[in-house]
DNA sequence: ATGCCTTTGTGAACGCGTGCACAAAGATGG
DNA sequence: CCATCTTTGTGCACGCGTTCACAAAGGCAT
């Protein structure tokens, strides 16, 4: 999952709560796939247990769109889909541009999901002039220049920011002044945005590293559990394999006085972080 | 953000809260900006703004890792790095193998952010042949046959799934079974794992859908509120291009009887839909 | 040394989300 | 037409997460 949530807080927007809307995709996909195979209803339990969700969730949440089920029999596919489609407003069309044609920003314009739904890429934009006029995913790139009259001539209100951080926030506020009020970014920053304007983040490192925690935590058990069964079995060294020399578990130079600062942190890989600009960037060279 | 959370629901890991944990890496990107601009001390109200959130959620979260602050001054910054970055596991090296090596997998290759965290690219992994020995991010793709022995053989334990969403509860199995117990999916896909395997999803689709919901009822609103003021300003057209004819806002066919399968439902661009596999497959092949 | 001022750490209240469990509703078979 | 069985829709309780508000703690100036 991406990391998004940088959401209103509070208000349940017309009653449906946020934590339902963020299921109902979920919900139209597995509806979507058993449409395909031309399923016409469905049980609460079955779909439920399609879309990976418990199926008292799964009807409270559809409670909040109506009642839309037969007691006794289950919710009619075809039907669902559309009303959920309609929820979620992909009865229209989002004309969408994504900025930054990196990496990431080509493969999201080449992304099949984007076209599938009722998005369509109006427009790829990047601030490299070399960029401009060359065809990404069958649309010829634009230059950062004509990103105001883009968005008003499209009526665009959804913008994707695949830049690099350091870009980011410039972006995001062209978007803005341009009229663009949803915002799905990529690139490793908080973005600030008035009142009104939507933000949601999807970042790679931050996902990674909640799993790194939790693979610490599980060799950690694992170690403890074996300790504590003294090497009954193979004593299956942890997973991951260059452990730091794990100096002092407190470095005392920064404990008390404010430090100079000067690399007196032990972290891993401090050195490597250091040329390249603020965490993670995208780089904007694609590969061979 | 992405949408994962297919996580163990209520077990607190280490007394740490989920929610804390998911926002640590987000204040460590804080922090190491600090921290590169030689910043000695950062006060909660600060760091706070910085990360995006509350500040006294912050310093609850801190809370839960122990009492790194001082009172009258705040937080030493290489400290703080250090032990979020201990805390997270992100003193160690966490081999990673990337399997499905499209545009995205391609681009999450390149990705900065990957290796500056302690995360390395063991290998790159993909089902087509003809990928083979070819090198994304300078490191040759190796075939699917080799992933039980690069696994092993590296002692990888975190996976990020990006194929096609048919092949990745395949991939996930095979990974799985090959030792690796924390995966980031990328696929549209609800993954089913043994219990002790972690699995995060990122979902670009989904997340422009619940962007599109936002878009929509504020589209509503502001239409609401301009046929309140009977168009005193310009009538500001809905930002939605295409809008669908709206047929009957309820498929009578559908609502009674089970459908016959056959598309009777109005929804947008579902032929568009059709003939690409359920739902948004990533694309295998490279933009031009 | 003493008092003031800043900032942390946390107790407590509140609200949202989740899951249980069951009554109501409707289909289905006799 | 009635009985039975399946499945929905939801009232209720519980737990997690967030936020407020404040007392304790420490630095700093005098």
């Amino acid at each position: 999952m991406a990391t998004g949530r940088t959401h209103r807080p509070a208000t349940r927007s017309r009653g449906i709560p946020e934590a339902t809307v963020a299921r109902l995709p979920l919900y139209l996909r597995a509806l979507t796939a058993l449409s395909e195979r031309s399923v016409p209803t469905v049980s609460s339990e079955e779909l439920a247990a399609a879309a990976g969700v418990n199926s008292a969730k799964l009807r409270k949440d559809f409670s909040y769109l109506g009642s839309y089920g037969t007691r006794g029999v289950g919710y009619d596919v075809e039907y669902l889909v559309y009303q959920i489609s309609r929820e979620l407003g992909l009865t229209q069309d989002w004309p969408v541009v994504i900025v930054g044609i990196g990496n990431l920003g080509a493969a999201l314009a080449n992304y099949g999901g984007f076209a599938s739904r009722g998005f369509r890429v109006a427009a790829l934009i990047d601030a490299d002039p070399a960029m401009a006029g060359k065809p990404v995913a069958g649309i010829a790139v634009q230059h950062t220049d004509e990103l105001e009259s883009i968005i008003s001539d499209n009526g665009v209100s959804i913008g994707v920011i695949a830049t690099p951080a350091g870009a980011a926030q410039q972006v995001c506020e062209r978007l803005v002044a341009a009229g663009v009020t949803s915002i799905l970014n990529f690139a490793p920053t908080v973005l600030s945005v008035p009142d009104g304007v939507d933000v949601r983040k999807v970042d790679l490192s931050i996902e990674l590293q909640i799993l790194a925690f939790h693979e610490q935590r599980k060799a950690g058990e694992e170690a403890a559990q074996d300790a504590a069964q003294a090497g009954a079995t193979a004593p299956a060294p942890a997973r991951a394999s260059r452990v730091l020399p794990d100096a002092a578990a407190t470095p005392a130079t920064a404990a008390t006085g404010p430090a100079t600062g000067a690399a007196t942190a032990p972290v891993a890989s401090a050195d490597a972080r250091d040329n390249q600009g603020p965490d993670g960037d995208v780089p904007a060279v694609m590969p061979a």
